[in-house]
DNA sequence: CGGCTGCTTGAGCTCTATCAACCCCCGTGG
DNA sequence: CCACGGGGGTTGATAGAGCTCAAGCAGCCG
Protein backbone atom coordinates (compact mmCIF):
# COMPACT_ATOMS: atom_id res chain seq x y z
CA UNK A 1 0.00 0.00 0.00
CA UNK A 2 3.01 2.31 0.64
CA UNK A 3 0.96 4.30 2.65
CA UNK A 4 3.12 6.93 5.00
CA UNK A 5 2.72 6.81 8.58
CA UNK A 6 5.40 8.90 9.61
CA UNK A 7 3.83 11.94 11.84
CA UNK A 8 4.37 15.78 10.83
CA UNK A 9 5.45 17.38 13.07
CA UNK A 10 3.15 20.24 13.56
CA UNK A 11 2.51 20.17 16.75
CA UNK A 12 5.56 21.80 17.34
CA UNK A 13 3.87 25.22 16.31
CA UNK A 14 1.22 24.64 19.06
CA UNK A 15 3.00 25.87 22.21
CA UNK A 16 2.36 25.86 25.35
CA UNK A 17 1.46 29.25 25.53
CA UNK A 18 -0.59 29.17 23.01
CA UNK A 19 -2.49 26.19 24.09
CA UNK A 20 -3.76 28.38 26.79
CA UNK A 21 -5.39 30.18 25.12
CA UNK A 22 -7.77 28.08 23.11
CA UNK A 23 -10.95 26.52 24.13
CA UNK A 24 -10.42 23.29 25.28
CA UNK A 25 -13.21 20.52 24.44
CA UNK A 26 -13.88 16.62 25.59
CA UNK A 27 -15.39 14.54 23.32
CA UNK A 28 -16.30 10.72 24.53
CA UNK A 29 -16.01 8.10 22.23
CA UNK A 30 -18.22 7.82 18.86
CA UNK A 31 -19.50 10.92 19.54
CA UNK A 32 -18.99 13.87 16.22
CA UNK A 33 -17.30 16.77 15.98
CA UNK A 34 -18.66 18.13 12.72
CA UNK A 35 -20.88 16.85 10.58
CA UNK A 36 -20.34 16.77 6.64
CA UNK A 37 -22.07 19.59 5.09
CA UNK A 38 -21.33 21.69 8.03
CA UNK A 39 -19.36 24.80 7.18
CA UNK A 40 -15.53 25.01 8.89
CA UNK A 41 -15.77 28.38 11.92
CA UNK A 42 -11.84 26.96 12.74
CA UNK A 43 -10.07 24.07 13.39
CA UNK A 44 -9.26 21.51 15.79
CA UNK A 45 -6.04 20.42 17.16
CA UNK A 46 -6.16 17.00 18.84
CA UNK A 47 -4.47 16.81 22.32
CA UNK A 48 -5.24 13.64 23.46
CA UNK A 49 -7.30 10.93 21.44
CA UNK A 50 -8.32 9.32 18.21
CA UNK A 51 -10.48 10.84 15.80
CA UNK A 52 -11.43 9.21 12.06
CA UNK A 53 -12.82 11.18 9.22
CA UNK A 54 -15.97 9.29 7.75
CA UNK A 55 -18.60 9.02 4.70
CA UNK A 56 -22.16 7.56 4.87
CA UNK A 57 -23.04 7.03 1.45
CA UNK A 58 -26.74 7.05 0.92
CA UNK A 59 -27.19 2.90 0.81
CA UNK A 60 -25.31 2.61 3.98
CA UNK A 61 -22.01 2.27 2.87
CA UNK A 62 -19.65 3.69 5.44
CA UNK A 63 -16.08 4.76 4.80
CA UNK A 64 -13.01 5.95 6.63
CA UNK A 65 -10.96 8.15 4.77
CA UNK A 66 -8.86 9.68 7.07
CA UNK A 67 -7.06 8.96 10.78
CA UNK A 68 -6.35 11.25 13.29
CA UNK A 69 -4.24 10.39 16.55
CA UNK A 70 -2.97 13.10 19.29
CA UNK A 71 -1.12 16.13 18.29
CA UNK A 72 -2.50 16.61 14.96
CA UNK A 73 -4.84 19.40 13.16
CA UNK A 74 -8.19 18.59 12.11
CA UNK A 75 -10.65 20.24 9.99
CA UNK A 76 -7.60 22.17 8.36
CA UNK A 77 -8.20 21.25 4.81
CA UNK A 78 -11.78 21.91 4.52
CA UNK A 79 -11.02 25.42 6.20
CA UNK A 80 -8.20 25.96 3.53
CA UNK A 81 -10.27 25.07 0.78
CA UNK A 82 -12.70 27.02 2.19
CA UNK A 83 -16.19 24.37 1.56
CA UNK A 84 -18.22 22.49 3.38
CA UNK A 85 -16.99 19.26 5.27
CA UNK A 86 -16.81 16.55 3.07
CA UNK A 87 -16.77 13.92 5.59
CA UNK A 88 -17.82 13.70 9.41
CA UNK A 89 -15.13 13.49 12.19
CA UNK A 90 -15.99 11.02 14.50
CA UNK A 91 -14.31 10.19 17.94
CA UNK A 92 -13.02 6.80 18.44
CA UNK A 93 -12.60 7.04 22.21
CA UNK A 94 -12.54 9.64 24.47
CA UNK A 95 -10.91 12.75 22.65
CA UNK A 96 -9.48 16.14 24.05
CA UNK A 97 -9.00 18.96 21.23
CA UNK A 98 -8.43 22.79 21.11
CA UNK A 99 -10.76 24.49 19.02
CA UNK A 100 -9.03 27.32 17.15
CA UNK A 101 -11.23 29.89 15.22
CA UNK A 102 -10.79 30.66 11.82
CA UNK A 103 -9.46 34.00 11.84
CA UNK A 104 -7.37 32.87 14.27
CA UNK A 105 -6.26 30.16 12.63
CA UNK A 106 -5.56 31.85 9.56
CA UNK A 107 -3.52 34.49 11.10
CA UNK A 108 -1.06 31.75 12.58
CA UNK A 109 -1.14 30.39 9.30
CA UNK A 110 -0.39 33.73 7.52
CA UNK A 111 2.49 34.73 9.96
CA UNK A 112 4.16 31.69 9.78
CA UNK A 113 6.24 30.47 6.89
CA UNK A 114 7.26 27.23 8.36
CA UNK A 115 3.99 26.01 9.57
CA UNK A 116 2.47 26.87 5.65
CA UNK A 117 5.54 24.50 4.56
CA UNK A 118 4.58 22.00 7.08
CA UNK A 119 0.87 22.25 6.18
CA UNK A 120 2.39 21.60 2.05
CA UNK A 121 3.74 18.65 3.28
CA UNK A 122 0.90 17.35 5.13
CA UNK A 123 -1.43 17.54 2.62
CA UNK A 124 0.58 16.54 -0.03
CA UNK A 125 1.37 13.47 2.06
CA UNK A 126 -2.60 12.79 2.40
CA UNK A 127 -3.16 12.99 -0.99
CA UNK A 128 -0.04 10.52 -1.78
CA UNK A 129 -2.46 8.45 0.48
CA UNK A 130 -5.40 8.65 -0.85
CA UNK A 131 -4.37 8.41 -4.48
CA UNK A 132 -2.78 5.27 -3.44
CA UNK A 133 -5.68 3.79 -1.71
CA UNK A 134 -8.15 4.52 -4.48
CA UNK A 135 -5.53 2.76 -7.34
CA UNK A 136 -5.96 0.28 -4.73
CA UNK A 137 -9.29 -0.09 -5.44
CA UNK A 138 -9.09 -0.65 -9.10
CA UNK A 139 -6.10 -2.77 -9.06
CA UNK A 140 -5.32 -5.03 -5.70
CA UNK A 141 -8.09 -7.85 -4.26
CA UNK A 142 -9.96 -7.24 -0.94
CA UNK A 143 -7.34 -9.42 1.09
CA UNK A 144 -4.45 -7.59 0.22
CA UNK A 145 -6.29 -4.45 0.57
CA UNK A 146 -7.34 -5.98 3.98
CA UNK A 147 -3.77 -7.04 5.19
CA UNK A 148 -2.25 -3.62 3.93
CA UNK A 149 -5.10 -1.60 6.15
CA UNK A 150 -4.57 -3.69 9.33
CA UNK A 151 -0.64 -3.06 8.80
CA UNK A 152 -1.50 0.59 8.23
CA UNK A 153 -3.90 1.17 11.09
CA UNK A 154 -2.06 -0.77 13.59
CA UNK A 155 1.13 1.63 13.10
CA UNK A 156 -0.49 4.73 12.93
CA UNK A 157 -2.26 3.70 16.65
CA UNK A 158 -0.91 0.24 17.72
CA UNK A 159 -2.33 0.84 21.27
CA UNK A 160 -6.00 0.82 19.65
CA UNK A 161 -8.28 -2.54 19.33
CA UNK A 162 -9.04 -1.75 15.73
CA UNK A 163 -12.33 -3.35 14.58
CA UNK A 164 -12.84 -5.75 11.79
CA UNK A 165 -15.68 -3.09 10.82
CA UNK A 166 -13.07 -0.02 10.68
CA UNK A 167 -10.47 -2.14 9.12
CA UNK A 168 -13.01 -2.91 5.99
CA UNK A 169 -14.21 0.60 5.91
CA UNK A 170 -10.69 1.81 5.56
CA UNK A 171 -10.06 -0.17 2.36
CA UNK A 172 -13.38 -1.23 0.52
CA UNK A 173 -14.33 -4.51 2.33
CA UNK A 174 -17.11 -5.70 4.27
CA UNK A 175 -17.06 -6.83 8.10
CA UNK A 176 -17.40 -10.47 6.86
CA UNK A 177 -14.67 -10.46 4.71
CA UNK A 178 -12.45 -8.49 7.08
CA UNK A 179 -13.21 -11.52 9.52
CA UNK A 180 -12.39 -14.18 6.52
CA UNK A 181 -8.85 -12.56 5.59
CA UNK A 182 -7.90 -12.85 9.37
CA UNK A 183 -9.07 -16.29 10.02
CA UNK A 184 -7.64 -17.15 6.86
CA UNK A 185 -4.24 -15.39 7.94
CA UNK A 186 -4.12 -16.92 11.50
CA UNK A 187 -4.44 -20.34 10.00
CA UNK A 188 -1.40 -19.63 7.89
CA UNK A 189 0.47 -18.40 11.12
CA UNK A 190 0.90 -15.10 10.09
CA UNK A 191 -0.67 -13.65 12.78
CA UNK A 192 -2.42 -14.48 16.28
CA UNK A 193 -6.12 -13.60 16.94
CA UNK A 194 -6.42 -13.00 21.00
CA UNK A 195 -10.29 -11.95 21.60
CA UNK A 196 -10.52 -8.78 19.11
CA UNK A 197 -6.93 -8.01 19.06
CA UNK A 198 -4.48 -8.88 16.35
CA UNK A 199 -0.71 -9.79 16.56
CA UNK A 200 1.68 -10.44 14.34
CA UNK A 201 4.09 -13.00 14.82
CA UNK A 202 6.86 -11.31 12.76
CA UNK A 203 5.65 -7.11 12.06
CA UNK A 204 8.76 -6.76 9.61
CA UNK A 205 8.13 -9.35 7.88
CA UNK A 206 4.71 -9.36 7.66
CA UNK A 207 4.19 -6.79 4.74
CA UNK A 208 7.30 -8.46 2.75
CA UNK A 209 5.61 -11.84 3.29
CA UNK A 210 2.72 -10.09 0.85
CA UNK A 211 4.31 -7.72 -0.73
CA UNK A 212 3.48 -9.86 -3.98
CA UNK A 213 0.26 -10.43 -3.40
CA UNK A 214 -1.53 -10.29 -6.49
CA UNK A 215 0.99 -9.67 -8.48
CA UNK A 216 1.08 -13.03 -10.21
CA UNK A 217 3.55 -12.26 -13.06
CA UNK B 1 -19.28 12.78 -7.08
CA UNK B 2 -19.18 16.16 -5.94
CA UNK B 3 -15.61 16.93 -7.84
CA UNK B 4 -14.64 20.53 -8.09
CA UNK B 5 -13.51 21.32 -11.57
CA UNK B 6 -12.82 25.19 -11.05
CA UNK B 7 -9.15 25.83 -11.94
CA UNK B 8 -7.29 27.36 -8.80
CA UNK B 9 -5.00 30.29 -10.90
CA UNK B 10 -1.70 29.67 -9.63
CA UNK B 11 -0.80 30.35 -13.56
CA UNK B 12 -0.68 33.93 -12.11
CA UNK B 13 2.45 33.57 -10.39
CA UNK B 14 4.32 32.57 -13.70
CA UNK B 15 4.80 36.05 -15.28
CA UNK B 16 6.17 36.07 -19.27
CA UNK B 17 9.17 37.55 -17.31
CA UNK B 18 9.74 34.32 -15.67
CA UNK B 19 8.55 32.10 -18.39
CA UNK B 20 11.05 32.90 -20.56
CA UNK B 21 13.78 31.78 -17.80
CA UNK B 22 12.84 28.59 -17.70
CA UNK B 23 13.86 25.51 -20.01
CA UNK B 24 10.67 24.64 -22.33
CA UNK B 25 9.81 21.05 -23.14
CA UNK B 26 7.62 19.32 -26.12
CA UNK B 27 5.74 16.36 -25.41
CA UNK B 28 4.48 14.45 -28.31
CA UNK B 29 1.32 12.63 -27.62
CA UNK B 30 1.35 9.44 -25.15
CA UNK B 31 4.74 10.21 -24.13
CA UNK B 32 6.06 9.65 -20.02
CA UNK B 33 6.73 13.45 -18.77
CA UNK B 34 7.81 11.50 -15.67
CA UNK B 35 7.69 8.19 -14.26
CA UNK B 36 6.87 6.33 -10.69
CA UNK B 37 9.94 5.40 -8.77
CA UNK B 38 12.09 8.55 -9.85
CA UNK B 39 12.94 11.16 -7.85
CA UNK B 40 11.87 14.83 -8.98
CA UNK B 41 14.13 17.41 -9.72
CA UNK B 42 11.85 20.36 -9.85
CA UNK B 43 8.09 20.55 -10.99
CA UNK B 44 6.98 21.50 -14.81
CA UNK B 45 4.29 23.96 -15.46
CA UNK B 46 2.14 22.44 -18.70
CA UNK B 47 1.52 26.30 -21.07
CA UNK B 48 -0.45 23.97 -22.67
CA UNK B 49 -1.77 20.52 -23.37
CA UNK B 50 -3.36 18.01 -21.34
CA UNK B 51 -1.55 15.38 -18.92
CA UNK B 52 -2.78 12.40 -16.64
CA UNK B 53 -1.36 11.02 -13.67
CA UNK B 54 -1.63 7.62 -14.23
CA UNK B 55 -0.86 4.44 -12.14
CA UNK B 56 -0.13 0.72 -13.59
CA UNK B 57 -0.59 -2.04 -11.20
CA UNK B 58 1.68 -4.87 -11.15
CA UNK B 59 -1.57 -7.14 -12.84
CA UNK B 60 -2.39 -4.67 -15.09
CA UNK B 61 -5.19 -2.78 -14.18
CA UNK B 62 -4.61 0.79 -15.07
CA UNK B 63 -5.61 3.71 -12.81
CA UNK B 64 -6.38 7.64 -13.43
CA UNK B 65 -5.85 9.58 -10.51
CA UNK B 66 -5.66 13.09 -11.87
CA UNK B 67 -5.64 15.18 -14.46
CA UNK B 68 -3.98 18.19 -15.41
CA UNK B 69 -5.09 20.83 -18.28
CA UNK B 70 -2.78 23.68 -19.43
CA UNK B 71 -1.70 26.36 -17.08
CA UNK B 72 -1.14 24.20 -14.18
CA UNK B 73 1.12 22.76 -12.43
CA UNK B 74 2.98 19.32 -12.44
CA UNK B 75 4.92 17.33 -10.69
CA UNK B 76 4.54 19.70 -6.93
CA UNK B 77 3.12 16.82 -4.97
CA UNK B 78 5.85 15.07 -4.73
CA UNK B 79 8.40 17.29 -4.40
CA UNK B 80 6.95 18.72 -1.58
CA UNK B 81 6.23 16.11 0.33
CA UNK B 82 10.25 15.06 -0.70
CA UNK B 83 9.30 11.41 -1.90
CA UNK B 84 9.25 9.53 -5.46
CA UNK B 85 6.82 9.90 -7.65
CA UNK B 86 3.86 7.51 -6.65
CA UNK B 87 2.71 7.56 -10.45
CA UNK B 88 3.90 8.22 -13.46
CA UNK B 89 2.67 11.63 -15.77
CA UNK B 90 1.69 10.71 -19.43
CA UNK B 91 0.73 13.20 -21.97
CA UNK B 92 -3.00 12.73 -23.13
CA UNK B 93 -2.18 14.59 -26.48
CA UNK B 94 0.65 17.12 -27.69
CA UNK B 95 1.84 18.99 -24.30
CA UNK B 96 4.80 21.54 -23.94
CA UNK B 97 5.83 22.46 -20.44
CA UNK B 98 8.11 24.76 -18.47
CA UNK B 99 10.98 23.15 -16.44
CA UNK B 100 11.32 24.30 -12.94
CA UNK B 101 14.26 22.71 -11.06
CA UNK B 102 13.95 21.95 -7.57
CA UNK B 103 15.97 24.59 -6.13
CA UNK B 104 14.39 27.67 -8.06
CA UNK B 105 10.79 25.64 -7.26
CA UNK B 106 11.40 26.03 -3.32
CA UNK B 107 12.91 29.66 -3.68
CA UNK B 108 9.59 31.12 -5.53
CA UNK B 109 7.51 29.15 -3.45
CA UNK B 110 8.97 30.65 0.12
CA UNK B 111 9.31 33.52 -1.25
CA UNK B 112 5.99 34.17 -2.21
CA UNK B 113 3.39 33.63 0.90
CA UNK B 114 -0.02 33.82 -1.72
CA UNK B 115 2.10 31.21 -3.86
CA UNK B 116 1.71 28.79 -0.59
CA UNK B 117 -1.48 29.80 -0.03
CA UNK B 118 -2.22 29.41 -3.36
CA UNK B 119 -0.94 25.45 -3.17
CA UNK B 120 -2.73 25.14 0.45
CA UNK B 121 -5.35 25.31 -1.25
CA UNK B 122 -4.89 23.23 -4.59
CA UNK B 123 -3.62 20.35 -2.45
CA UNK B 124 -6.89 20.67 0.02
CA UNK B 125 -9.16 20.36 -2.95
CA UNK B 126 -6.97 17.72 -5.12
CA UNK B 127 -7.18 16.11 -1.28
CA UNK B 128 -10.81 16.45 -1.38
CA UNK B 129 -11.61 15.37 -4.75
CA UNK B 130 -9.48 11.90 -4.46
CA UNK B 131 -11.25 10.72 -1.01
CA UNK B 132 -14.25 11.42 -3.11
CA UNK B 133 -13.62 9.26 -5.44
CA UNK B 134 -12.61 6.69 -3.19
CA UNK B 135 -15.81 6.70 -0.97
CA UNK B 136 -17.70 6.54 -4.29
CA UNK B 137 -15.83 3.10 -5.28
CA UNK B 138 -17.01 1.82 -1.97
CA UNK B 139 -20.38 3.20 -1.88
CA UNK B 140 -21.79 3.87 -5.79
CA UNK B 141 -22.23 0.89 -8.82
CA UNK B 142 -20.14 1.62 -11.33
CA UNK B 143 -23.39 3.01 -13.39
CA UNK B 144 -23.10 6.24 -11.39
CA UNK B 145 -19.32 6.43 -11.02
CA UNK B 146 -19.19 6.08 -15.07
CA UNK B 147 -21.58 8.74 -14.98
CA UNK B 148 -20.14 11.24 -12.56
CA UNK B 149 -16.70 10.29 -14.39
CA UNK B 150 -18.00 11.16 -17.68
CA UNK B 151 -19.42 14.93 -16.28
CA UNK B 152 -15.92 15.75 -14.71
CA UNK B 153 -13.83 15.05 -17.42
CA UNK B 154 -15.67 16.47 -19.94
CA UNK B 155 -16.18 19.45 -17.58
CA UNK B 156 -12.73 19.49 -17.52
CA UNK B 157 -11.59 19.66 -21.01
CA UNK B 158 -14.24 19.64 -23.12
CA UNK B 159 -12.70 19.89 -25.99
CA UNK B 160 -10.70 16.30 -25.41
CA UNK B 161 -12.27 13.31 -26.68
CA UNK B 162 -11.81 11.07 -23.64
CA UNK B 163 -11.45 7.42 -24.85
CA UNK B 164 -14.07 4.24 -22.53
CA UNK B 165 -10.42 3.07 -21.56
CA UNK B 166 -9.57 6.96 -19.87
CA UNK B 167 -13.22 6.91 -18.26
CA UNK B 168 -12.82 3.49 -17.11
CA UNK B 169 -9.22 4.34 -15.49
CA UNK B 170 -10.91 7.58 -13.74
CA UNK B 171 -13.80 5.55 -12.07
CA UNK B 172 -12.76 2.09 -11.46
CA UNK B 173 -14.55 0.58 -14.50
CA UNK B 174 -13.49 -1.83 -17.26
CA UNK B 175 -13.65 -0.11 -20.68
CA UNK B 176 -16.71 -2.42 -21.76
CA UNK B 177 -18.28 -1.69 -18.74
CA UNK B 178 -17.75 1.89 -19.32
CA UNK B 179 -19.69 1.20 -23.33
CA UNK B 180 -22.53 -0.43 -21.99
CA UNK B 181 -23.38 2.48 -19.36
CA UNK B 182 -23.09 4.68 -22.42
CA UNK B 183 -24.95 2.65 -24.93
CA UNK B 184 -27.54 2.31 -22.24
CA UNK B 185 -27.28 6.09 -21.53
CA UNK B 186 -27.99 6.93 -24.87
CA UNK B 187 -30.75 4.71 -25.40
CA UNK B 188 -33.04 6.41 -22.50
CA UNK B 189 -32.29 9.37 -24.46
CA UNK B 190 -29.54 11.20 -21.86
CA UNK B 191 -26.80 11.44 -24.18
CA UNK B 192 -25.96 11.11 -27.85
CA UNK B 193 -22.83 8.94 -29.59
CA UNK B 194 -21.14 10.58 -32.46
CA UNK B 195 -18.58 8.11 -33.09
CA UNK B 196 -16.04 8.16 -30.43
CA UNK B 197 -17.79 11.43 -29.19
CA UNK B 198 -20.26 11.81 -26.20
CA UNK B 199 -22.82 14.86 -26.01
CA UNK B 200 -25.18 15.77 -23.23
CA UNK B 201 -28.79 15.96 -24.46
CA UNK B 202 -28.93 18.64 -21.39
CA UNK B 203 -25.45 19.11 -19.67
CA UNK B 204 -27.32 21.36 -17.32
CA UNK B 205 -30.02 18.65 -16.30
CA UNK B 206 -27.63 15.81 -17.00
CA UNK B 207 -26.12 15.35 -13.42
CA UNK B 208 -29.75 15.91 -11.43
CA UNK B 209 -30.65 13.32 -13.38
CA UNK B 210 -29.00 10.90 -11.90
CA UNK B 211 -27.92 12.52 -8.29
CA UNK B 212 -29.93 10.24 -6.50
CA UNK B 213 -28.91 7.16 -8.43
CA UNK B 214 -27.97 4.33 -6.44
CA UNK B 215 -29.61 6.18 -3.49
CA UNK B 216 -32.19 3.78 -2.57
CA UNK B 217 -34.10 5.30 0.34
C1' DC C 1 -7.53 0.65 -48.98
C1' DG C 2 -5.42 -1.93 -45.37
C1' DG C 3 -4.48 -2.20 -40.80
C1' DC C 4 -4.65 -0.68 -36.21
C1' DT C 5 -6.85 0.88 -32.33
C1' DG C 6 -10.94 1.82 -30.07
C1' DC C 7 -15.74 0.43 -29.48
C1' DT C 8 -19.63 -2.83 -28.95
C1' DT C 9 -22.11 -6.84 -27.63
C1' DG C 10 -22.63 -11.43 -25.88
C1' DA C 11 -21.88 -15.43 -22.72
C1' DG C 12 -20.00 -17.21 -18.76
C1' DC C 13 -17.59 -16.92 -14.48
C1' DT C 14 -15.84 -15.24 -10.11
C1' DC C 15 -15.11 -12.45 -6.37
C1' DT C 16 -17.17 -10.47 -2.81
C1' DA C 17 -21.45 -8.77 -0.98
C1' DT C 18 -25.60 -10.31 1.18
C1' DC C 19 -28.37 -12.85 4.21
C1' DA C 20 -28.68 -15.66 8.11
C1' DA C 21 -27.57 -18.03 12.22
C1' DC C 22 -24.79 -18.52 16.02
C1' DC C 23 -21.13 -17.52 19.36
C1' DC C 24 -18.32 -14.76 22.25
C1' DC C 25 -17.14 -10.98 24.98
C1' DC C 26 -18.21 -7.40 28.02
C1' DG C 27 -20.92 -4.13 30.50
C1' DT C 28 -25.09 -3.31 33.13
C1' DG C 29 -28.64 -3.81 36.35
C1' DG C 30 -31.29 -6.64 39.44
C1' DC D 1 -22.94 -12.69 41.62
C1' DC D 2 -25.69 -13.97 37.96
C1' DA D 3 -28.82 -12.91 34.16
C1' DC D 4 -29.19 -10.82 30.15
C1' DG D 5 -28.67 -7.90 26.39
C1' DG D 6 -26.21 -5.98 22.70
C1' DG D 7 -22.58 -5.34 19.81
C1' DG D 8 -18.71 -7.47 17.66
C1' DG D 9 -17.04 -11.58 15.45
C1' DT D 10 -17.37 -16.02 12.84
C1' DT D 11 -18.92 -19.14 9.42
C1' DG D 12 -21.84 -20.96 5.80
C1' DA D 13 -24.84 -20.68 1.78
C1' DT D 14 -26.38 -17.99 -1.98
C1' DA D 15 -26.69 -14.35 -5.38
C1' DG D 16 -25.36 -10.84 -8.42
C1' DA D 17 -22.53 -6.93 -10.15
C1' DG D 18 -19.06 -6.41 -12.95
C1' DC D 19 -14.97 -8.66 -14.90
C1' DT D 20 -13.07 -11.78 -18.45
C1' DC D 21 -12.86 -13.74 -22.72
C1' DA D 22 -14.15 -13.64 -27.37
C1' DA D 23 -15.55 -12.04 -31.70
C1' DG D 24 -17.04 -8.67 -34.85
C1' DC D 25 -17.57 -3.72 -36.11
C1' DA D 26 -16.34 1.21 -36.79
C1' DG D 27 -13.56 5.04 -37.13
C1' DC D 28 -9.19 6.98 -38.40
C1' DC D 29 -4.46 7.39 -40.25
C1' DG D 30 -0.74 6.15 -43.28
Amino acid sequence: MDLNYEKINLHDYITSDTKNSFEGHNFPAHSVIYKEGEHPSGIFFITDGLVGLTYQSKNGAESLLRIFTSQSFLGHRSLFSNEPYHATATTLHETRALFIPKEKAMEMLLSNKELMVAFIKLLSRDLKNSEIRFRDMIGKRVESRVIEALFYLKKRHPDYVWTRREIGEFCGAKTETVSRVLTKLEKEGHIIKEGRKVHFRDEEKFLNLFSDNNEES
